[in-house]
DNA sequence: CATATCATAATTGTCGACAATATAGTGATA
DNA sequence: TATCACTATATTGTCGACAATTATGATATG
């Protein structure tokens, strides 16, 4: 709850920002489709806005690599392709390999508890309703580690560009894998590891467990099976 | 040289893009000194143009955290400070160990003849003069490894972030190190391993080379000894 | 009929002015 | 004297209009 407190310190929002958060929603869940032009008035119009705040919000995406922009022509979402896909698997795979190291020597008990009541509550979202916590859950569970390595710049990296493209994909693709048990296993693994402030280890369970999730990927690409349970 | 048409197929620049080019430039270089202030209409006065376009010149120095900005109240030149340090290198010793096995996989045989001749190159400038290598060739090496990867996400990253922050280092604290000829012969060891297509041994190599170098500063700083040789 | 050229329309880039917010300085009060 | 409140100033955020560039479609020509 202290941290509660400390993440909003003051929210002094300007237009530019809510707009960039909105864009940045509806990109991910597909209300703006991908690959679909962006006309600056248009979306102003639609916000209500002006062109200056919503260009700013466009400069912000761009850095989320949310959307691509051309000089004098104008800005497009992204589509993601399966090459992309692989790549933003291989850094995270070592990305969150150096985020569990860091977390497992600087996560505090209170921030392990925290941890521990995450994985909890993911266990009883599983046998209720298996979809959330592939859509959402998972990306918590990730995202707390990242944020337990008090890398700062790592946060920052994962804040401003992967963590919304990892869910762009996920919606984009929108596949159910029959690894969720399997995951769910691998991260009270990785717990474990970091509870025992064992760095190494929790580095080589979070690689491997993204290393397996990418493979699992590659394989349902390959085989055209998304949807299929 | 098919390449060097490909990276430039045509430069339809903005306004914007060429002032975020200098500033990030003045910035790296201190001429803009860390931690002042950024005064916007001081700013587009001195180039002579409109705050429109500089403010999204400021944007993309944001997301290349060049600057910080705070709503309403401005923007700041960042500060590098010894922790930012240690994490940039840490990031450095995943991503670049990263981006070295995947140059082992994916470079062509006439990239590793360039990298070779980058290599001699460095030689001569060494003999002549370390500080430029030590300022800008050890850069043009990492760099060009990183585009071997061929992993286009990670090297948007390094382009848009890294870069320019280990610049900034460079020439903020300014040292000079001994371990010039080490790295050197390291950086050897690590076009030998990508010769041989030898992905995993690339990867330690460079994980290894870049541990070194950040143990090396960590010392340095910890003595105080900058500009010391 | 296909291609090239040119004029038109639409979109993006840039500018200057106004509104909203924060900072600095002054004066009043405990 | 220190602290608080308030005013004045300066800076940032936002807007609407204009300039420059690109995309579109019609027309002419081989």
């Amino acid at each position: 709850m202290t941290e509660a407190l400390e993440n909003e310190p003051v929210i002094a929002s300007t237009i530019a920002d809510t707009v960039c958060s909105k864009l940045q929603s509806a990109i991910v869940e597909g209300i703006i489709p991908a690959g679909s032009k962006i006309s600056e008035p248009a979306l102003a119009n639609e916000f209500g806005i002006s062109r200056g705040p919503l260009r700013e919000a466009l400069s912000r995406l761009e850095a989320c690599n949310l959307i691509e922009r051309k000089p004098n022509v104008g800005a497009r979402v992204v589509t993601l392709t399966r090459q992309h896909l692989v790549e933003i698997y291989l850094i995270r795979e070592s990305l969150e390999g150096l985020a569990a190291r860091q977390a497992a020597e600087n996560m505090s008990d209170k921030d392990i508890n925290e941890l521990d009541a995450l994985l909890e509550k993911h266990q009883q979202q599983i046998k209720q309703d298996q979809s959330y916590y592939q859509k959402e859950g998972d990306m918590d569970f990730h995202f707390r580690i990242i944020k337990g390595s008090k890398n700062s710049h790592l946060i920052d990296m994962f804040s401003n560009d992967l963590y919304h493209l990892i869910r762009l994909y996920r919606y984009q693709f929108g596949m159910v894998s029959k690894r969720v048990p399997r995951a769910f296993v691998e991260h009270g693994q990785i717990v474990d590891a970091i509870r025992q402030h064992d760095g190494e280890l929790a580095q080589f369970l979070m690689s491997r467990h993204i290393r397996s999730s990418r493979i699992n990927v590659e394989k349902m690409l390959d085989e055209h099976l998304a949807i299929t349970d």
